[in-house]
DNA sequence: CAGGCTAAAGTTATCGATAACCTAAGTGTT
DNA sequence: AACACTTAGGTTATCGATAACTTTAGCCTG
């Protein structure tokens, strides 16, 4: 072998081993600080190990113990923000405890959801968060259902079907805002939203926000789309057509807030007058919006709590212990300056 | 073995061959598409591993193959929207050719990121795309060089020591803002920042736009705080001082577009007139700035396309091809309404 | 000082898949 | 009919680490 293809290959822990003058095994306990091992020897093999440079393959690791550190999120989309409080949440805890996260998105599409399953579960990972309100092929439920391992479903608080779920309640999300359009005598609510048939949650909402009207007798006015993205963008366009089709609308509750800051925005360009003439609502509590000088009213989830609740659901079901099958996070109606 | 203990075990593509009726390279060769295989034989292997619900080991694959699918990316923070948009267009670039992007975050802390590196190496990637701009250590540096896979520097623009580099120009971000300020007339400009000495590309933004307004005699101040998190809330804290500190102040340039929103907020809530008594401008065209009705002045950086040039240098190494070894990007100044 | 015990190491088989090579049967060519 | 070639499939060794077990030497105890 010459220099050069000595170069090109890795260094693995038989490297080590040699060069610390032990067997393969000794030199493998001492970075697992396990089994039984001399100090000296320990020394030798540590300075070996860095000396070269030795970087452990996982893969081969997990591979023979059948074991992993990886637990995979599996999420809609990072790019949504309040995705990125969640997944912070989830690192808090589970870094500690020596889990990695790997963050894989599905785009709130059914087929590239199984898709991403099937290579999150070949990466063999110790546990799964995974978020709910998605149309889950019967395919991809099977998969993990049989799969061996701690599957915990976030943000969807119907009943998973897994080993836990941690959310928000979306029926109280959805009351809350009827109920406060009703206590400030909106008469002609209205509700705005896209993409409802892939984002069962935000459909959750707005069905718990109808009939809570309904049950003071008003029926709201609804304005979706099934072709818009769930961006602030759709949400000028929605309130646009909305305003147009009945312009005596005096308070709108938006599917999230992205799509509320994208009707307020068009609601001031238009020359509305927020919350006199018309009022705003959204859903999520979005951290910007709290610097904003508007201040939506939104249903406030605490995000990075919900992460960190679901993580230690999956450290407490690593270690073999109960969980509680469902747990259900306080969501409060925050009043701003746009109702 | 009784049923309980086959129900446990994983199936593996031995069960599928044997169901198959074929050898076990036979069945590897149908998954992966490989070799040539009779259709007949090809259906009942597929039948198999359909019925079984078979998910391929891909830890016991790319050890054995000594290569993966996995694009590691690194990050401060996924919590940022900055990187979200940057992960999008990783993403669109690397899942069709079938490479899964694994992301760690740093919180632009050096000793974590040295971890981060090594967890993820300890995978195998495919290759890494790394953010730059954050103070690296040499042990990290080493461990990245010395390993024999493409690596790609994003967001930073100096130097990289990698293979390839997809930044926006720094400098040029501040620059373009100084000159901004000069062609505005605004005679005592001012800087706000937080944690410079952690994010690096914002100080290089902050010298350049130093350097920039002071070629025309003008000397910004400045307010920074190594302390305070780079966050909204921290713009409106730093804002507050600076005004306190210097009333006459008439132009404020924010590290970050996040930092900018708070300080809009806090001048607004303390009555002064945005921008004709004080501009405000920052970096970054946070896309919820564009519906928002203050429309930050800030200088643009197409996120989304930076990830893509990044993942599509990451294929063209691993494809064999050369690249570029450093591409800056695009930056403009977007005028909004607060300068 | 024999038997039992512990500490510190080493041996062997294995995880699940694949690279590299090999075999056997069928095809075509001259 | 003999040879080369292709097609469909199988055999064997290996990736890097670890579980489970074994060995060896030193030590104590009665």
């Amino acid at each position: 072998m010459n220099n050069e293809a000595r170069a090109k290959k890795r260094v693995t822990l038989a490297d080590v081993a040699k060069q610390a003058g032990v067997s393969q095994m000794t030199a493998s306990k001492v970075m697992r600080n396990t089994g039984s091992i001399s100090e000296a020897t320990r020394d030798r093999v540590t300075a070996a190990a860095r000396d070269l440079g030795y970087v452990p393959n996982r893969l081969a690791g997990s591979l023979s113990s059948q074991n992993s550190d990886i637990v995979a999120v599996i999420l809609p989309s990072i790019n949504d923000t309040i995705y990125g409080d969640v997944v912070r949440g989830i690192n808090e805890v589970l870094r500690p405890h020596g889990y990695m996260t790997f963050i894989g998105e599905n785009q709130f599409d059914t087929e590239l959801e199984e898709d991403i399953i099937r290579s999150v579960l070949s990466l063999q990972p110790a546990a799964i968060i995974l978020t709910g309100g998605i149309n889950r092929s019967e395919a991809a439920f099977r998969m993990l259902k049989n799969w061996q391992c701690p599957i915990v479903q976030i943000w969807d608080d119907s009943k998973s079907g897994f080993d836990g779920s941690v959310s928000p309640s979306h029926e109280a999300g959805g009351a809350l805002v009827a109920q406060h359009f009703v206590d400030r005598g909106f008469k002609a609510p209205a509700y705005i939203g896209a993409e409802l048939s892939k984002d069962l949650c935000a459909a959750r909402r707005f069905d718990s926000f109808k009939s809570k009207l309904q049950a003071f007798g008003v029926v709201p006015f609804e304005v979706t789309d099934e072709a818009l993205p769930r961006r602030g963008e759709t949400g000028q366009t929605l309130v646009a057509r909305l305003m147009e089709t009945r312009p005596e609308t005096d308070a709108i509750y938006c599917l999230n807030d992205a799509i509320a800051l994208g009707a307020l925005s068009w609601l001031h360009d238009n020359g509305y007058d927020v919350p006199n003439q018309v009022a705003v609502a959204g859903f999520n509590g979005t951290s910007l919006l709290q610097v904003v000088r508007t201040r939506l009213t939104t249903v406030d989830v605490n995000r990075e709590r919900l992460g960190q609740v679901a993580a230690k659901a999956v450290v407490s079901l690593l270690n073999g212990e109960d969980i509680a099958e469902q747990t259900v996070l306080d969501t409060q109606l925050v009043q701003g300056n746009t109702t």
